[in-house]
DNA sequence: TTGAAAGCGATACCAG
DNA sequence: CTGGTATCGCTTTCAA
């Protein structure tokens, strides 16, 4: 092994196949056969390799391997999401994992913040590491790193939010039937005045599941007031704030749909402190840990973000072993977890 | 762009140095020149370059670089957690990514699930990807894989656990001092009989934690029961089943230390199904989201997981620079959160 | 200021 | 079965 002086860089140069070769008094050639376990060495040179291979501490290098390689595959991809620190996120995260494993793939991961300029950054690093497929929960409406991604042919997945540009897989989830089941079971509880809170407009998932709510009002044939409609609510205090407004103003919900689980956490403190947990119904979207250890516990919309990453990274390897079918939007359906905040009745807010 | 038509394969073969090159009508090492911005090239063949950048849609393959590049550098690193879904985990993660992406550095990100064949898989195969260095929450006691990768004197910073083998940076909580405090703070509000819960004893966190339960007993002039210790409890049920023979068993405890996040929980749900949540004292070792919505509202040790995580990369962005110190251990206070569950005097217990 | 040639660590192709 | 040589896409070295 040489060893390099300058500070900053690395001290030893890791064993090469050349130093294993020599040691083993053969060529190359024949301990890259060994390596990859190409049929057809003879086991007493291959033995000799090995032992060389044992004696130097080699390890392959599996990026110079992966540039001489015909398919031009470099076996990672890429997963950019919100934050990595997200529970929904993180979750997706995990079960992506888990199937990149299953074909010996790395995941290189990044957060974009919901920033579109970080994204855009984060998709061109990935692609001049020349990750074999991005799976994406998007954030741009351009998606002009995503684009130029997709010109080299590699395949994107969206997931959690569809693209807006082309023909690409998204697997989501059911918001807007999700949405709509939360307000018709609350609207079956005799809930006449049900508010909505909702995240940044701008983002798929919470139009999607406002257009819900506007669905479940009309199928129960509740009508809809503006102004138990809150929109962009992207903060915690904002949430909280847009609660007390809505029971301090006249003519009060009895029950609320929150959008989204941070949403859902920042009602039932808002709720807390106005004492009003026991009486107001309240659904959120998006299941959270404790949901049912709260008082009340919270009835959710649940999504199932394992399935959907499995999912999304399942289609991604389809596409990376050559399946050239269109793009499609795999949907998951969302299951209503009752448990206890959603069946309040309105009798109880007075 | 070449087409490649093997089903399996990338389609596209992205374009290269040397066709950027022959449509600029210039050498491949001038091309190399303007996109490492290196000084001296004409502002004429530099433009020329550019423009045939943009019209190729020409990305610097940055694997490839590297491999000829003489610091021998990936710039990516491998990070191990326990699981990239776990809160405490992700939040490391996130703080690990943001000092990573500051040094222009891609982090490759593997759950070992407490397995310690799967932390010495992964150390192997971020070896074979050449990372530049290891963020590591170990498992194994053998730190076979660890070993053959620091053999490559390439740096390791160990975070939430230290490394029993050989001299390496460590980022660790107060462990033994946020248990102790924990202890005293109940024995503070007059409980004589205070219980451990304790994940895995062979987790160094867990037995420092034990630790720190003995001294604030002893510090206290408490008298240590071992009927009222109990490890081991690496699952929901096998705390909800502690929890519960500690109340049946006779002379319980009036309070509970629970030395890990999922612990607290399990034992929350425990004494909810015991109806004893209100009359029994509870802190738990590590924060997590909703404590603070709980009825009671739970008293914790709180980590800062982020602090963590941004001391362990830049310990080992430092390593990478050249820093050749003896490897140390860092310690990161805890802090004692007070809200209420851990306020509960005996007297509520009869 | 520019470029030709060698080399990074490996695989592909084709002889023997 | 085994090995030589060209090559992957880029940087380094050195000469023009």
């Amino acid at each position: 092994m040489t060893t390099l002086a300058d500070k900053g860089n690395l001290v030893q140069r890791p064993p090469t196949m050349k130093e294993v070769a020599a040691l083993a008094n053969v060529s190359i050639k024949t301990v890259s056969r060994v390596i990859n376990e190409e049929p057809g060495v003879s086991p007493e040179l291959s033995e000799r390799v090995l032992q060389a291979i044992r004696q130097l501490g080699y390890h392959h290098n599996t990026t110079a391997s992966n540039l001489r390689r015909a398919d031009q595959r470099t076996a990672t991809i890429g997963l950019l999401l919100d934050d990595v620190a997200n529970p929904f996120s993180s979750a997706l995260h995990r079960a992506i994992e888990d199937v990149a494993n299953q074909h010996d793939t790395l995941v290189f991961t990044g957060s974009s913040d919901f920033e579109a300029d970080r994204e855009e950054r984060m998709a061109l690093t990935l692609m001049s590491r020349r990750v074999d497929g991005l799976i994406v929960m998007p954030v741009s409406q351009s998606h002009i790193g995503l684009q130029q991604f997709k010109q080299l042919d590699r395949p994107i997945v969206f997931v959690d939010r569809p693209a807006n540009l082309y023909d690409a897989d998204s697997v989501l989830a059911d918001n807007r039937v999700g949405a709509s089941v939360a307000v018709r079971h609350m609207a079956a509880y005799g809930h006449r005045r049900i508010a909505f809170l909702g995240d940044l407009h701008t983002l798929w998932t919470a139009a999607e599941r406002h257009l819900g709510y506007i669905e479940g009002l009309a199928l129960t044939g509740l009508q809809l007031d503006p102004a138990l409609v809150r929109h962009d609510l992207h903060s915690i205090n904002l949430v909280e704030q847009a609660t007390i407004e809505l029971f301090t103003a006249p003519n009060p919900p009895s029950a609320l749909f929150a959008g989204q689980n941070l949403i859902t956490i920042g009602v039932i403190r808002a709720l807390q402190r106005l004492g009003l947990q026991q009486q107001v119904a309240l659904v959120g979207f998006d299941d959270f840990p404790l949901a049912d250890l709260l008082m009340p516990r919270v009835s959710v919309v649940a999504q199932d973000p394992a399935l959907l990453g499995k999912t999304a990274a399942e289609r991604l390897f389809a596409r990376l072993d050559g399946e050239r079918s269109p793009g499609e939007r795999i949907v998951i359906p969302t299951q209503l977890l009752i448990r206890g905040s959603g069946e309040i009745t309105p009798s109880a807010f007075t």
